[in-house]
DNA sequence: CTCCAATTGAGAAGGTTTTTCAATTACCCG
DNA sequence: CGGGTAATTGAAAAACCTTCTCAATTGGAG
């Protein structure tokens, strides 16, 4: 079990939630991945290490963490609502187009850009969301071929 | 009918396409509308101007809108698609948290940002997604209160 | 006006998400 | 270490959303 999803589990219980199987099984799964997970992923993720967890539980662990801002939905342009594990403070994703493979990043320097934003439209700007899509270094640099693993 | 309802339509022609009271339902609906509308509130709106369309119809004429680039998928925070009409070129909306009034704004300066994150992250960036969210002049005026019309 | 391919509505099928409820589980307490 | 209790769960069903199929209709070219 590595840092981050013992973290996890330390925040679930601070909020005096229970640790059962399942919510372990989500989060090793988010925490092991390189990509954003579908709940139908988690699942089958969740199933490898206990066949008895159900997709029901996998719906309501994925909002329970959501709403605890431990895990984020990442929204992909075709499939909506992927899942990864929330870092600390304000971040993005940026998604690979051919593995999607995703990593996240920070310093979101778009003060400026809203301020702009926000004078033109007249709008008091509360909120953004901001998804990148790319081509990793590995995929780069196999160009042209199938995706990789 | 408005000056864009009328390109869209002329477009349509234009590629091949009948124009037909769907078509022109749902175009009149999305060219009216000041937020982005989901396949629902289309439906709705269309039946309006005739109770015999279908929803299987409106789910055919987003697609082929979209298709078209004639209009475009605006992801929401919570509820996934809406749709709104494309204004040519590379847009992004900014949704009113209240009413949902929406307002399209370009010019995106993103630029700078962007060359940041592919130096930080090693990816090619080859596309990007902003949804901003706020609240317009309107509903700041009425402040506290319940959403505008 | 007529004809033909494109388009449509209805119904059914397929998929996803939510609800309900009795059985099970995690963990507090002794 | 067990035992009691409320939170959590799985299964089944309901609700919902999207796609498919096919015969009937419609737009627009001629």
């Amino acid at each position: 079990m590595d840092d981050h999803e013992q973290t996890v589990l330390d925040d679930l219980r601070a909020h005096g939630y229970k640790v059962t199987q399942a919510r372990r099984a989500v989060i090793r799964a988010l925490t092991g991945s390189v990509r954003p997970l579908s709940v139908n992923e988690l699942h089958a993720q969740a199933q490898r290490m206990n066949p008895a967890i159900g997709l029901v539980t996998i719906y309501r662990t994925v909002e329970l963490l959501t709403h605890l801002d431990l895990i984020r939905p990442v929204h992909l342009m075709d499939n909506c609502h992927g899942y990864a594990v929330a870092s600390p403070g304000h971040t993005h994703h940026l998604v690979c187009k051919k593995c999607h493979r995703a990593v996240e990043f920070d310093g979101c320097d778009l003060g400026l850009f809203l301020e702009q934003v926000a004078r033109e439209t007249g709008y008091r700007i509360t909120g953004h969301w901001l998804e990148l899509e790319g081509i990793c270094a590995r995929c780069q640099a196999a160009d042209g071929s199938a995706p990789q693993p």
